[in-house]
DNA sequence: GGGTGTGAATAATTTCACAGCC
DNA sequence: GGCTGTGAAATTATTCACACCC
């Protein structure tokens, strides 16, 4: 069955506000009560989550733990997922030291960068190769997702080798820079100034009705 | 006229590539390259212009210098907006330190974290106050936008306390963690560990079908 | 020929509304 | 009475296709 990606995007936020639920002992909510804490319509809350059977109970609502182990089934990965982070500079280290960073459905294998002060060492355990080896290491590790952390000039460059080795298949950019990626390569993007430009448009657009 | 969000994003893109190509020296650019470069389809590209009048020249395209005073003057602010950024960490740092950062359009005017060793201070030019005084500072400095770069435990008391400032007109929060927002708050997310997990579902999702 | 502008068609996504069950 | 599950309706967004102009 094909998810759509808004549906995938909600039910991660449905899992996390489950953990916190589970964690404080709550054994009961409704799609209204799931959807005020996230900004939903209760009625997209059972939509999204009834595409993939019935879990809720009528009249009571669903059962938080036995909703919570069903999310994590569907976004479950079928094995661990090599990565590499290109880039460890300020925003790279953030990422590595982030609590949710360490996940279990993927392993940080390499670290690339140019700084002769990090290759060839260790950052938080993982070795820092040069951003030059970057295909024959992330061949080697089988890497098949790479994060991409470096300034916007470095972005491409750094793209074209990572393609070279045929490991690859997803990539996940923290740059604003435009960079072409093949149509094999998945390719998804965080970007903070697209986000901060749009809230900026929208407070005008919104201060030009009075 | 109202536009909506997807096409506002598209216009930051075209923005950032136009920019490029003007650096570049390139004078005229059609609705198919700009959508080759940024993974977009030509009558998209097209549609989203003529939003905001004929700005093209058919048989020929558009002409970059042009096309890209039209976009900045559709994105333009009308002031400069007063930001505000709490978490003075690792993520806000690398925030503090990009270049997209230094923007014509809003000023850091306070920043705000809990740390002793940096309350008081001056961090990259900006005064850090004690997160406790979030609300106080906010109004005396009209601050109308809050960048919210806290760990996930803090997230929802740093939003409460930012809300009681009348200032407050939206929030763009770099954290995973649930907070609730009153409505007349514009909220704006971006969330790395949201477009991961959804990087890998896609891949998994990929791999399934051979 | 080449490329824009745009109404119409299609596709994707959300919301409604209500039957059905606890 | 309360809340889910779900077709149908409504809304939103994308793509097509072609008239029109350089």
């Amino acid at each position: 069955m094909k998810v759509a990606e808004p549906t995938v995007e909600r039910l991660i936020q449905y899992y996390r506000l489950l953990m916190l639920m589970k964690e404080e002992g709550r054994k009961v909510v409704s799609s209204l009560q799931m959807g005020e804490m996230l900004g939903i319509k209760a009625s997209q809350v059972r939509k999204d989550l009834s595409y993939f059977g019935e879990i809720g109970k009528r009249g009571v609502g669903y059962h938080v733990n036995r909703l919570c182990a069903h999310i994590e089934n569907i976004l479950a990965s079928p094995r661990v997922w090599h990565v590499a982070l290109a880039g460890v500079g300020n925003l790279g280290t953030a990422l590595m030291g982030h609590t949710a960073f360490q996940s279990y459905k993927f392993s940080v294998e390499a670290l690339f960068d140019i700084d002769p002060e990090k290759v060839g060492r260790k950052v938080m355990g993982v070795e820092c190769f040069h951003s030059d080896d970057i295909a024959r290491v992330m061949e080697e590790r089988n890497i098949e997702v790479l994060l991409l952390a470096v300034p916007a000039a470095a972005a491409q460059a750094c793209v074209d080798k990572a393609v070279a080795s045929p490991t690859l298949k997803g990539i996940l950019a923290f740059t604003p820079a435009t960079v072409v990626v093949p149509e094999r390569i998945l390719f998804y993007r965080v970007d903070i100034f697209v986000e901060l430009e749009k809230l900026l448009f929208f407070l005008k657009e919104q201060e030009k009705q009075h």
